[in-house]
DNA sequence: AGCACGCCGACT
DNA sequence: GTCGGCGTGCTC
């Protein structure tokens, strides 16, 4: 007698464009807790992981046409709320489930590596470092190391987001004091010894407001959604931290999303110093292994927090108390290739999904969230008070319309800036100035033919990079020498236009030799810990002048900060994104925030050649907090039914061949043009080619698609996605659905 | 997205 | 004669 074996059906989904599962046999009895597991499966012809969708009884289709599959994982390796949400986000961003998943994992999961620990390298103190006194060891970051290595081994990675250099460590190995080991093995241990209390250290008293904040948020039961709108330097982190202790006495876990440029020590030194709880991290400074140790980390269970990015929220966590999404507004929360989810929205289906609390805190919300705020989604909680008693900075709009053409405003520094840079520096203080445009020059042309250099691979302009010595591409990041001649006319002669960064630093340097000058930006600054070290020199006083792009302009605390400059806030002013006041209004709020954080009271000048914009007046003027804006901005909003009042969507496409990636969407869009009337409120636009058509060296086209109802435009994309699925794109065309994009093409 | 199958050009 | 170009169509 030959046993017979016994099959389970699994559906099973794949890292492919497809809008389907695909069934598999598997040999065994298998019950509905292997949903979520991995599997390994043959499909045309290649090796593919896939995740089980489904356990079923049997197949529609004949059970001889099933392919068998190997199980890679005994259970699901998601959790229940993770699968609602990404089963959720096919369904609204259009994007095939089995891709969605897909995202969803870390790397080596994806390639299907086993789910466990590998070496974890740590650090731990020897039997001489635990004896040995922390005061006697003069180098202050080696005894602050070895003080936590008191405490019991810490992995290299912690060490390193807390900001201590490979050099401290090594120090500190070769006194003897401590060892590299290999935590994967001791883990367990760790885990389970049962913490007495989730605090390491005492919390601070909180203020008023503060405490309002944490006692609403903590007497919610089940889901509820917070806006903490809190002005810069009103404690909104110690709000998060209050809260999060709350939840994790309960059992529970929290997840705390940032936006990349948050992952800085201080952010992580918060966290690390104050739980007694493990604190992991997800985010892509991180090795593919470091970011499955993280993984597996939050999966295990037990009271923990995760600090990452908006990759960070497909993270498995049992018994998820809380979400945190801090600097909500914040643009880097939307993924805008591949998967475009909008970590914000979905941050919010999960929280549903797993019936926990979520907080959305900036002190510039989103208009999206102050909408729903004001529709009682959210529950708005104010911070106003910022500590130490700091006062907000004073405002004053400069005219640059009758500047005086002197070297400074060449660079975009008028002379009232230019003196008040120096009388600050002179009394001590620093001056934190503000420019989203890196590089030298704009653009370089040729003034006989008037040629202007631009990328070979964009539309795009070159920009000037003087110290480098060469010219790059902003949109593509390609370098290009410096032309000798002029490859149109032959002459030998160049001509700049426009100011960058660096160009303002050259100014500043010649103008104030003296004077410590910073310069942070993409180019000055290459890593996070480069970063990390200048910003210390700034807090140490060693400079006086910070000069700076974006990458300034949030988050870090400058408590000598008296004078803050924005050089151009006119190319935020007048764009056509209706967006762009929005980011102006965050922007300017942001940047200000920086002056006067402590003692001092602090100055913010605005430059201008439109001083009489009538937003531009509203933000200066004393008293008019950014919420208020944020409603006028809202109204005409609403006006003008743009969203959060009506539904966007893009359809994207590009190619090496303008012609083919034009022709595909037109196609598309004469077909989708017979169908457009019968939905109710939906506008469908014509194909337009991108404000930067070529880009990448490839051909970009859009249409827009509005609809007053989500739900009509979601039945909308959905026809639009049979069409495409019938008529695919060929050659190397590419096609693409974004929904709620944030930026205009 | 892969990958196989299939039908036309310049190579030993 | 055949190696290989990439166009088309399918994947449990």
């Amino acid at each position: 007698m030959e046993s017979q074996a016994v099959f389970s059906v699994i559906e099973v989904v794949l890292n492919r464009p497809l809008f389907q599962c695909f069934d598999y046999k598997l040999e065994g009895s298998y019950a509905d807790d292997i949903v979520g597991a991995r599997v390994e499966v043959n499909i045309a012809g290649s090796r593919e992981i896939g995740i089980i969708y489904k356990v079923k009884q049997d197949s529609s289709l004949p059970f001889a046409k099933l392919k068998s599959a190997r199980l890679l994982d005994k259970k699901d390796i998601f959790a229940p709320d993770v699968h609602k949400m990404l089963s959720f986000a096919s369904k609204y961003y259009l994007y095939p489930l089995g891709q969605c998943y897909v995202s969803a994992l870390p790397k080596l999961l994806r390639d299907g590596k086993e789910a466990a620990y590998g070496e974890i390298p740590a650090l731990a103190a020897t039997k001489e470092g635990l004896e040995a006194d922390v005061k006697n060891i003069k180098a202050k970051v080696q005894a602050q190391i070895l003080t936590l290595l008191k405490e019991g081994p810490v992995r290299r990675k912690e060490l390193r987001e807390r900001g201590f250099s490979a050099q401290a460590e090594n120090a500190l190995i070769k006194k003897g004091f401590a060892v590299k080991v290999n935590l994967a093995l001791s883990l367990k241990a760790t885990q389970s010894t049962a913490a007495p209390s989730v605090l390491k250290e005492e919390p601070p008293v909180l203020n008023p407001e503060q405490s309002v904040a944490v006692e609403a948020i903590c007497a919610a039961k089940g889901y509820q959604a917070f806006l903490l709108n809190g002005v810069t330097g009103s404690g909104k982190t110690e709000v998060y931290l209050q809260v999060i202790a709350a939840v994790l006495r309960k059992g529970q876990s929290a997840l705390v999303l940032v936006p990349e440029i948050a992952l800085t020590p201080q952010t992580f030194e918060r966290f690390y110093n104050r739980f007694n709880v493990p604190v992991s991290s997800m985010h892509s400074a991180l090795s593919d292994r470091e970011r499955l140790d993280a993984f597996l980390d939050m999966q295990r269970g037990g009271p923990a927090i995760l600090i990452g990015t908006r990759s960070a929220l497909f993270t498995p966590i049992p018994n998820l108390g809380l979400i945190v999404i801090d600097e909500e507004h914040d643009g880097s929360f939307k993924q805008t290739d591949g998967f475009r989810y909008h970590a914000r929205s979905l941050a919010l289906v999960r929280a549903k999904a797993a019936g926990c609390k979520i907080i959305l805190g900036s002190a510039t919300p989103s208009l999206e969230s102050v909408e729903n705020a004001l529709c009682g989604k959210f529950t708005k909680l104010d911070l106003t008070i910022r500590a130490g008693g700091a006062s907000l900075p004073q405002f004053k709009l400069i005219d640059l319309k009758n500047e005086p053409l002197t070297p400074g405003i060449k660079t975009g520094i008028g002379l009232e800036l230019e003196n008040r840079i120096g009388e600050e520096t002179a009394r001590g203080n620093q001056v934190l100035l503000f420019l989203n445009r890196r590089g030298y020059s704009h653009h370089l042309f040729c003034p006989h033919c008037g040629k202007i250099f631009t990328c070979p691979n964009c539309d795009n302009p070159l920009t000037v990079h003087k110290n480098e010595g060469r010219l790059k591409c902003h949109v593509c990041d390609n370098v290009f020498a410096m032309p000798v001649v002029c490859p149109d006319c032959g002459s030998r002669e160049f001509m700049e236009n426009g100011y960058g960064t660096e160009q303002v630093e050259e100014f500043l340097r010649l103008r104030y030799p003296d004077v410590g000058i910073e310069r942070i930006d993409r180019d000055s600054v290459n890593s996070k810990a480069e970063l990390e070290k200048r910003l210390e020199r700034i807090k140490e006083g060693k400079s006086k002048i910070m000069l700076g792009t974006q990458m300034l302009a949030k988050g870090h605390d400058f408590p000598d900060v008296t004078l803050v400059g924005i050089l151009d806030i006119d190319s935020g002013l007048f764009s056509d994104d209706f967006r762009a006041l929005e980011s102006t209004a965050q922007l300017l709020t942001q940047v200000s925030g920086r002056a006067g954080r402590a003692q001092k009271q602090g100055d913010v000048i605005i430059q201008s050649y439109h001083p009489e914009n009538e937003l531009l007046n509203r933000l200066i003027t004393p008293n008019i907090a950014y919420f208020d804006i944020a409603l006028d901005l809202l109204l005409i909003r609403k006006n003008l039914n743009l969203p959060p009042f009506s539904y966007q969507a893009f359809l994207l496409s590009n190619s090496e061949d303008r012609v083919k990636a034009f022709a595909y969407l037109q196609e598309l869009n004469s077909c989708l043009q017979k169908k457009a009337g019968t939905y109710e409120g939906l506008s469908l636009g014509p194909v337009i080619s991108d404000k930067m058509e070529k880009r990448h060296n490839r051909y970009h086209f859009h249409i827009l698609v509005t609809a007053i109802r989500r739900d009509v435009l979601n039945a909308f994309l959905n026809e639009t996605v049979k069409i495409e699925q019938d008529n695919p794109p060929k050659n190397d065309v590419r096609f693409a659905i974004e929904v709620d994009p944030l930026f205009l093409y």
